[in-house]
DNA sequence: TTATAATATTCCTTGACGGGCATATACTTT
DNA sequence: AAAGTATATGCCCGTCAAGGAATATTATAA
């Protein structure tokens, strides 16, 4: 298993670092809170230990989770990108749906509702 | 297949969503320039259309594909309260590893190197 | 030392997902 | 109409990860 994505796709490993931001934990508050096995949750602790999301400090018999940034913080880093993206361009492809939106209104008068797979835009071809 | 994380879980995805970034693309130009077989990225797409992260446009045989911002905004909006746990809790946690640095190195001569799993905190245990 | 508590690990089974291939569908050009 | 182009779908298979149950491990308490 490698990259933060596979890691966040199961969805007790979200909560269980959901978890963790409000403190850290021991597996068996987990287990308890999140209502999952014991054994699952060492699992799932593992996983997330040595895919870095979080750390563990031994108390007794018990050992403490706590979260951990980096993994986190890549992930962030990975959406930047598309944060321009939507940033940059919502206004810009809301005056381009406008368009179409017009362009069909002038070509039809019926207004037909929208299909998840838009309308046909002009092809080029050779005349 | 339903939350955002499982369908980004997939690096091809991730992938093609970086590669749509740039403008939108036909299923051939994805084909080649990620050599992925054709039938591989029309089921991707299929799977991000689905779950929202892209949209159709029909142009004669072939469909362009866009980036639609909202499920990764959802993501971004998950990973809010981690944002604001590590800005806040970032020099905190440096003071406190300072702490137990400082602790570690008064309690024993040599430098210990630090341990993926830490030091064992003290016990609370009846006397 | 024995018992008990907390956590980790192993083994097994099951189900889902991605890849490959063949084929279907839709549109266009001749 | 026939052939070609672009994309989608169906099927089969290998893999891999999650869940469950039992057991091992480590630390404390009696």
């Amino acid at each position: 298993m490698a990259s933060a994505f596979e890691i966040l796709a199961e969805p007790h490993r979200r909560a269980i670092l959901a978890m963790l931001l409000a403190s850290e934990r021991s597996v068996g508050e987990i287990e308890r809170r999140l209502r999952i096995p014991q054994p699952a949750v060492s699992k799932h602790l593992r996983v997330l230990r040595d895919a870095g999301f979080v750390t563990a400090t031994v108390d007794a018999q018990r050992r403490l989770y706590r979260l951990s940034p980096q993994p986190l913080q890549e992930l962030d880093a990975w959406l930047a990108p598309f944060r321009r993206f939507w940033s940059l361009h919502l206004d810009a492809l809301e005056r381009h749906l406008d368009r179409q939106q017009r362009a069909a209104e002038l070509s039809a008068h019926a207004s037909r509702p929208a299909n998840k797979v838009r309308a046909k835009s002009a092809s080029r071809r050779k005349p």
